[in-house]
DNA sequence: TGTACATCAGTGAACGCGCGTTCACTGATGTAC
DNA sequence: TGTACATCAGTGAACGCGCGTTCACTGATGTAC
């Protein structure tokens, strides 16, 4: 997909300078490759740097350790994750735009497990860091957005449920992709997907809110 | 709890024969600890050993490695899971049994995480161990059949979304535990089972199931 | 335009670590006669 | 009731492994004058 490893310097081909010249988005790349084929468990920054052709000690310049280089590749896809639930949120209604979001979310989960999965892996990331922190809450707030709507005319209790109809909606689709994710569903996770699109609208049409 | 350590041939306390005993017991509860404290990838098998007392290779001779003893532990989660879901299932009505299981589900994920994140790592369990499916599939059975009643006068469109009702609820329950779970909620993880509770029914309710 | 030098981004060897599993063994238990 | 012996359930030392990180280093780059 994205091509610049060589591209800033141009090296002729085969060989590479002593710098890297795109060492940063060459590392991000190996390490999903690597989360992809172990899973977060599996992971290992050795692993990481040998696939990106570099030395063990070349991540430290760019990430720090291990948890720093994890924390960006999370962060990055909650970015991605929020400019999905963003460029789904349209349709007539707000009932039909959760549902497009809803598709979404579990599409996301789908398309990228790999990253869909380390993204809720907390334990494993530096959860204080600003910038994910702050890209993590705006998913949340996109999807909380679409469910109150401008009115946000609640007929559910207010207090600590307050929130409650996001979660609900959230929980669903979460609840969709994990288990798609797990392989409850089969052999043919795509079920979930298409479950998720006839499903929401039947929650959410009659849910009161 | 269970107190079958030195039980069986009450050695004089402090001191132990040479044969633990009731080493396998023992070693299930080690290993519950130290998934509580570190999660399923912190798990290890020689800490799990020291902390039951016992030589690192005396586990082999009940489990035969690390990965069985994980899937012993999460047989027996998923049986306590299935008898907390079968107690749950009672109620005048369908919604009120299916809002009282669902309950149990986020209540058994809150008050004993460590086995609940267990159950869902199936890349550390041995999935194919006969009994390990078994537990697993009357969890969901349990579940599946609630919703579905006896009469099963389903409205949603059959084919492959014959599960479909199934999916929505567990998907929620599920939902509400993972993201719970995972601290979405803040310092107050009881305020998803309230949520839960006040929210099952209205989504079940309207649910044309 | 050329030169000196600071800074950046790599190397690769080495560290210490905890891990799962194996191995030959041994102490305790239970069973057959 | 006693004895021989097979079986069971432990020991503890050792194996090889891959890991994350550190360290002193060096090659390339960029900047100041």
């Amino acid at each position: 997909m994205n091509d610049d490893l060589n591209s800033v310097k141009t090296v002729s081909p085969g060989e590479r300078s002593y710098h890297h010249g795109a060492l940063r988005p060459a590392l991000i790349r190996a390490a999903v490759e690597v989360l992809a084929e172990r899973g977060p468990d599996g992971f290992s920054l050795r692993e990481t740097a040998r696939r990106a052709g570099v030395s063990p000690a070349a991540p430290a310049h760019h990430f720090g350790d291990a948890r720093g280089l994890l924390t960006a590749i999370a962060t990055e896809a909650f970015r991605d994750f929020g400019d999905a639930l963003a460029a789904a949120d349209k349709g007539a209604d707000r009932a039909a735009r959760i549902r497009a979001q809803g598709v979404a979310y579990v599409r996301f989960a789908l398309d990228d497990p790999a990253r869909f999965h380390l993204m809720w892996r907390k334990a494993l990331l530096d959860t204080a860091d600003p910038e994910y922190a702050e890209t993590a809450h705006r998913a949340f707030l996109l999807l909380d957005g679409v469910v109150r709507g401008e009115e946000a005319a609640l007929s559910v209790s207010p207090r600590d449920l307050a929130l409650a109809p996001s979660i609900a909606c959230w929980s669903i689709v979460h609840g969709f992709a994990m288990l798609a994710l797990d392989g409850t569903f089969g052999d043919e996770p795509r079920a979930a997907e298409r479950a998720a699109d006839a499903l929401l609208p039947l929650v959410l049409d009659h849910l009161a809110i």
